[in-house]
RNA sequence: GGGCGAAUAGCUCAAUUGGAAGAGCGCUUCCCUUACAAGGAAGAGGUCACAGGUUCAACCCCUGUUUCGCCCA
């Protein structure tokens, strides 16, 4: 074995093994035993990336959740699927497209759909066989021979299905509506993907004339600078969106307002085109928002359109769909709307009609794919009735049929549940499921069925033509769970793993997805897509920042490259043990050096024993006889390791990932290296050849089962080690199995375990870092042997036996090492320690303890006593205590008491004796 | 405006039935001792954001405040 451990020579050649041998596939952990196929079952299907680029730490953490929780419920002994995938994602990935192909100055128009498409799926495959390959350096052990792609011809009937049967039951229906425009990606978006952000604006106030006796409208043209000249009345509003005047059909005020509502029913005139507007009343104008009264654009504002309906008001759009003004934005048709926005308030000013302009700062609502400014724009479009299936999800998790981590995130679920709204599910893209309806020339009826029609379901006519959009890429997500399982059909895999176990994702996409796959999940099949939603929080750097593409040191942040410096298993228990579940983590580059030192520590720890095992082969031995030469320091491991085992497994079993990797990593470093394996030299290196055997047994045992309880965390390092452990252990053979990962999950042996041996084994700890710290206390040469006196009381034969610890591990010299039940002669020139149980310790250091010194140090150390002596005092003088307090706590502070008032007579009658 | 989360050692973070505050890194002293210097030994370092309250007992429960972040409108 290397000094050093090195992941790369290690990661891609395990990784290619395994996947040869199958064992990332159900079927394999039922042919080899481990599962039965008439047994439990455990299924998760991958959130499907976007195949628009590369993976980032987000997804890593999602994979090393879900490979973490696979590997887990595979070593339980579940038949365990986790099914890879990859999404479409068509507005994002159709968007990447255009961006290259604009580099070559070519549009998606000026190659046409079919051409673009092609271009399209060239992209896909690229993208898609990438993010393959990176998960696989993440070690993932999902199932790649059901590999899935939203877009594959399984998924796409499974998206036909799903949306012919809710159009036949009416749940999907065409419409004209305000919806959320993106003018640059030229498509609908759903309310989710347009994202508000603070902008720093403007607020005009600007007024409008009146008709009355003085003046019946303009009669100068506009941008004379006499267009209101004669005007005597006006009412004035302020607007963030003076370029959509042109739109406005209505001005609005509230029947209370104190300047305005004398004006209602009267007639203003609209700049710009001279409309004639009503003035109307309408509650939701806020009479303190400006000037109190507002004008009404129906086709670009969504609460205007709302108040359009309610008053029957025309909606006229005077932007294009790339938001360019319109015909019907006269002289201002042609230009950008901001470039209008600008125009128009020059001419407002021009006329007089501009009162005031003000810093304003609001929210404004933005593409989520490409950042644009949203315009708010009346179009046809396909539309989801999602309010029952809502309902139905909500019963769902509130019946507990589903089941979401951490818990808040379930009154989120049903905040954004109760109050959702129609789902805009067409795109005016071409990437994409193609809508399935075909709408006919004659009759104008519109054709949905399973099978692509050939002629009208209503007239018969064979002049139809299909809607040329696309649905959104979550409507095909929402079926994920199922259509990757083979739904519609009644395939094997759907009837044995669905409906599935667990749904792991960032919480930031629990509306976008989670709830859409409940949701469809419930209408389609009839029952919940999982039992269980657990979710994680988003990745920053160690700062708290979004990692972007932006950033400076990107790079540092790129899963591959974390890889290459440290390692995929460093990556992953990093990820998995630096943050609780729904909670951000601030990745810090530290805790990753961290991590690789860990599997170089595991690695080194097996190193000895490999070595050991090479140099001096283990002995056989009898029946029993194992057991009845049993060190302390074995027994005091193995209970420890069995009571890891058990809190581990605890921990899984409560979604308490990071807890669990963090006890694993606790007990092998501080307990099995810094403890058992030094304690193991002693017989290691002895010429006993029954008593090293039984210390390697012990040793291999216990590290093989922290290997197992360590593998969902780090899949290759794990099994790198216990391959060559089991090579090194049965001389070659396999008695263990051929791969930790296909092998069972450790299981808690309570009859090993042995609080005596726990409690002797602390003592001795205890004793032996006593010693210790009272050599660097006292400065004596590190390795020089040192003279002890050990009284050792009851506990004599603990110590007698334990012996060479003390030589080995403190540096007690063993020809000036006295073990003894009591003493009545203390030697004077020697620093005293008190352990547990009334153990004292001696260590005459001649020339080393000066009197005056030692007197200070148990000074110092009585104080402390008398510290706890006090606080613990004063607890148990407390009435309620006693009276209320659980019975096992009282007692413990008794008992508590009682070993500090030991411990202070002792260092009191030492104290004495020294100053005699 | 409504809701949620965070605030613990210098830094990044833990502490699931309320019962003596932990880790890694950093820091101090010492050690290249034949598993590991990506290491070992010994240490220092905390009014658990603030103010009240409940309780025999509060980092943990309740109320309020401050700062930061997120979600929804």
């Amino acid at each position: 074995m290397d000094k050093v451990y090195n992941p790369h020579t290690t990661e891609e050649r395990l990784y290619a093994w395994w996947e040869s041998q199958g064992y990332f596939k159900p079927e394999t952990c039922v042919a080899k035993g481990l599962a039965r196929a008439d047994g439990p079952a455990w299924c998760i299907t991958m959130p499907p990336p976007n195949v628009t680029g590369a993976l980032h730490l987000g997804h890593a953490m999602t994979a090393a959740v879900e490979d973490l929780m696979t590997r887990y419920y595979r070593m339980k002994g579940y038949e365990t699927l986790y099914l890879p995938g990859a999404d479409h994602a068509g507005i994002a990935t159709q968007n990447v497209v255009e961006r290259e192909l604009s580099k070559q100055g070519l549009t998606r128009h000026s190659l046409g759909r079919e051409k673009f498409v092609e271009k399209v799926w060239e992209w896909k495959k690229i993208y898609h066989a990438r993010i393959t390959e990176q998960h696989k350096r993440l070690g993932i052990s999902c199932d790649w021979d059901r590999d899935r792609f939203t877009l594959d011809e399984g998924l796409s009937r499974a998206v036909r299905t799903a949306f012919v049967r809710l159009y036949k039951k009416g749940l999907i229906y065409r419409g004209t509506y305000l919806v959320n425009w993106c003018p640059r990606c030229e498509s609908a978006i759903s309310d989710l993907e347009a994202i508000p952000e603070e902008h720093d604006d403007f607020l005009w106030t600007i007024r409008y004339p009146i008709l009355n006796q003085d003046w019946d409208g303009p009669r100068f043209p506009w941008g004379s600078g006499r267009w209101a000249e004669g005007a005597t009345e006006f009412i004035e509003m302020a607007t963030a969106r003076p370029e959509t005047i042109m739109g406005d059909t209505a001005v609005a005020t509230h029947e209370k307002h104190e300047r305005f509502a004398r004006l209602i029913g009267r007639t203003a005139v609209l700049p710009v085109i001279g409309r004639h507007l009503p003035i109307i009343a309408d509650q939701a104008v806020d009479p303190d928002f400006g000037t109190g009264a507002v004008k009404i654009t129906p086709a670009h504002d969504p609460n205007d359109y709302e108040t359009g309906l309610r008053h029957g008001l025309e909606a006229p759009t005077v932007l294009t769909d790339t938001a360019k003004m319109n015909e019907m934005a006269g002289p201002y048709a042609g230009l950008d709307r901001f470039e209008a926005r600008e125009a128009v308030v020059r001419d407002l000013e021009k006329e007089g009609l501009l009162l005031k302009v003000e810093p304003y700062r609001h929210s404004v609502a933005h593409c989520q794919r490409c950042d644009t400014i949203i315009e708010p724009r009346i179009s046809t479009q396909w539309f989801l009735h999602v309010e029952p299936l809502a309902k139905a999800a909500m019963e769902a998790v509130r019946r507990g049929e589903t089941v979401i981590i951490p818990e808040r995130e379930e009154r989120r679920f049903f905040h954004w549940m109760e109050n959702i709204r129609p789902w805009c599910i067409s795109r005016q893209l071409w990437w994409g499921h193609r809508i399935p309806v075909w709408y006919c020339d004659d009759c104008g009826g519109q054709s949905c069925e399973m099978e692509d029609p050939t002629r009208c379901t209503h007239c018969g006519s064979e002049r139809i033509h299909q809607d040329p959009d696309v649905l959104d890429t979550w409507f095909s997500s929402g079926l994920w769970p199922f259509s990757t399982l083979g739904w519609p059909d009644d395939t094997p895999d759907m009837r044995r793993f669905y409906p599935t176990d667990m749904r792991e994702t960032g919480y930031d996409i629990l509306f976008f997805w989670v709830a859409r796959e409940m949701m469809l999940g419930i209408e389609m099949t009839g029952q919940v897509p999982y039992r269980t939603v657990y979710l994680h929080g988003l990745v920053r750097n160690e700062e708290g920042k979004k990692i972007s593409k932006s950033m400076e040191n990107i790079d540092q942040y790129d899963p591959l490259n974390i890889i290459a410096r440290f390692g995929a298993d460093a990556l992953r228990y990093t990820l998995l043990t630096s943050s609780t579940p729904g909670n951000d983590m601030n990745l810090d580059p530290r805790r990753l050096e961290g991590a690789r030192n860990f599997t170089n520590k595991i690695w080194n720890a097996a190193r000895l024993i490999v070595s050991s095992l090479q140099s001096s082969p283990p002995i056989r031995l009898e029946t029993g006889e194992r057991d009845r030469h049993r060190s302390l320091p074995d027994r005091w491991i193995t209970s420890r390791v069995n009571r890891l085992i058990a809190e581990v497994t605890a921990l899984f079993d409560s979604y308490q990932y990071g807890e669990a990797g963090r006890r694993i990593h606790d007990f092998l470093w501080s307990e099995f290296c810094d403890w058992y394996i030094e304690a193991c030299k002693i017989r290691l290196y002895g010429d006993n050849p029954t008593a090293r055997t039984i210390a390697q047994a012990t040793l291999v045992s216990v590290l093989e089962q922290c290997l197992r309880l360590l593998h969902p965390f780090m899949p290759f390092v794990t099994e790198e080690i216990w391959q060559t452990l089991q090579a090194a252990w049965a001389d070659g053979g396999s008695p263990w199995g051929e791969s930790i990962m296909i092998s069972r999950w450790p299981q808690a042996d309570e009859a090993q375990l042995d609080p005596e041996a726990e409690a002797d084994m602390a003592l001795l700890m205890d004793l032996i870092r006593q010693i210790r710290n009272a050599r660097a206390e006292f400065e004596v040469t590190p390795g020089k042997p040192i003279p002890a006196i050990l009284v050792g009381g009851e506990k004599l034969p603990v110590l007698e036996a334990q012996r060479g610890l003390f030589t080995f591990l403190a540096k007690v010299d063993d020809a000036q090492l006295i073990l003894t039940r009591s003493l009545t002669q203390k030697p004077r020139q020697a620093v005293s320690l008190v352990s547990a149980e009334g153990v004292e310790a001696y260590l005459p250091l001649s020339g080393l303890v000066d009197i005056d010194q030692e007197v200070a140090r148990l000074r110092k150390a009585l104080a402390e006593t008398d510290r706890d002596i006090q606080r613990i005092e004063a607890t148990l003088a407390n009435e309620g205590f006693i009276a209320k307090a659980p019975a096992h706590v009282v007692q413990q502070q008794q008992e508590r008491l009682a070993e500090h008032r030991e411990r202070r007579a002792r260092l009191e009658s030492r104290l004495r004796s020294l100053q005699e």
